[in-house]
DNA sequence: TTGGAATGTCAACAAGGCTGACTTAAAATG
DNA sequence: CATTTTAAGTCAGCCTTGTTGACATTCCAA
């Protein structure tokens, strides 16, 4: 708010918006806004005996059926006992589904039930909503921007992990 | 990666960055970055004894010295017993330095002593070193889109408890 | 057949959230 | 002036989610 319009490519005035100033209001949107993301399905898993970790491993599972643990791990980024944990819970819960590979059959291939699909649409809807609502605000430049910035902020790594999940079939 | 350009105020096109799948992208694109946006201060938290809850502290005490408790509470949207066990180990350390209100002698304001400053310029120099990189790799117009987007993914509270930072003096 | 990879499990621990109860001091209010 | 409210701090206990380390099982591959 009330950022005098960085210049479009004219002079030093391009680089206005690499101020110290500028970068810490980008830090602090960063946090602020991590939590608004985050609020509405943390309201949902906090009925049940859920959090995020257990919304993090439903989200992917759903992207990505028939995922191998070991693909999961380097996606999210945790110990697999972290994950094993929370995987159990979802397992016995009846929400995940996990079935020996055919190939190999030391791998685990994991599926969401129809309990499991049910409850990561109602996450899903309530994030998706928020971010509806907030692209809708910002318009369709801005979510081009906001995109190509989000990108350019992640690893490397974690760029080569979400690919590799997307290739895993069931 | 691979998105064909939405369109750009003609007919329903302009929509096209509002569906489900578009979405999706969204928000995984938010966890990966926000993974990516802590990681670097994370390392240097490992070192010492700290962890993001510090960071958080630091960060805002820096950001509004003079700050009271109960601001910096309702900024950082934890209770108080949680945010007392962090305050209090930062200011033993010798990093932050507490005193008391000359109006309302209740009131604690926070301060960053020099050595908490140092710290504070370590840990922000990294991240926003990260912020720098992504910014320059989007261009300004993006970065005008991304804080468009993260302002409108707030909650009211979360500007307004911010504002509010802003207004405490010393 | 043996080594190593993938998975799962047990135990223990720490950070950092939470609630509830309680104290102290000071301000605000009747 | 007496009472209530507010700001802050503290103690105890609990939960989630992360960590290590050790170890068993299964099974592919050299």
């Amino acid at each position: 708010m009330a950022e005098g319009r960085p210049g479009q490519g004219f002079g030093g005035e391009s680089l206005l918006f690499l101020t110290d100033e500028q970068l810490r209001q980008g830090i602090e949107a960063m946090f602020f806004a991590y939590r608004g993301f985050t609020a509405d399905p943390d309201r949902i898993l906090a009925e049940m005996a859920y959090g995020r970790a257990h919304h993090r491993a439903i989200h992917f599972i759903n992207r990505a059926p028939g995922t191998t643990v070991n693909n999961l791990l380097s996606i999210l980024g945790v110990t697999k006992q972290s994950l094993n944990r929370v995987l159990r819970a979802l397992i016995s819960d009846g929400l995940v589904e996990s079935r020996v590979g055919v190939t190999d059959k030391r791998e685990r291939h994991l599926f969401l039930t129809d309990k499991g699909r049910a409850l990561e649409t109602s996450l899903s809807d309530a994030q998706r909503a928020r971010m509806r609502a907030a692209y809708k605000d910002a318009g369709p430049e801005a979510v081009q921007g906001f995109k190509r910035v989000l990108e350019a902020m992640m690893d490397s790594d974690m760029r080569r992990a979400y690919a590799k999940l997307r290739e895993t079939g069931a």
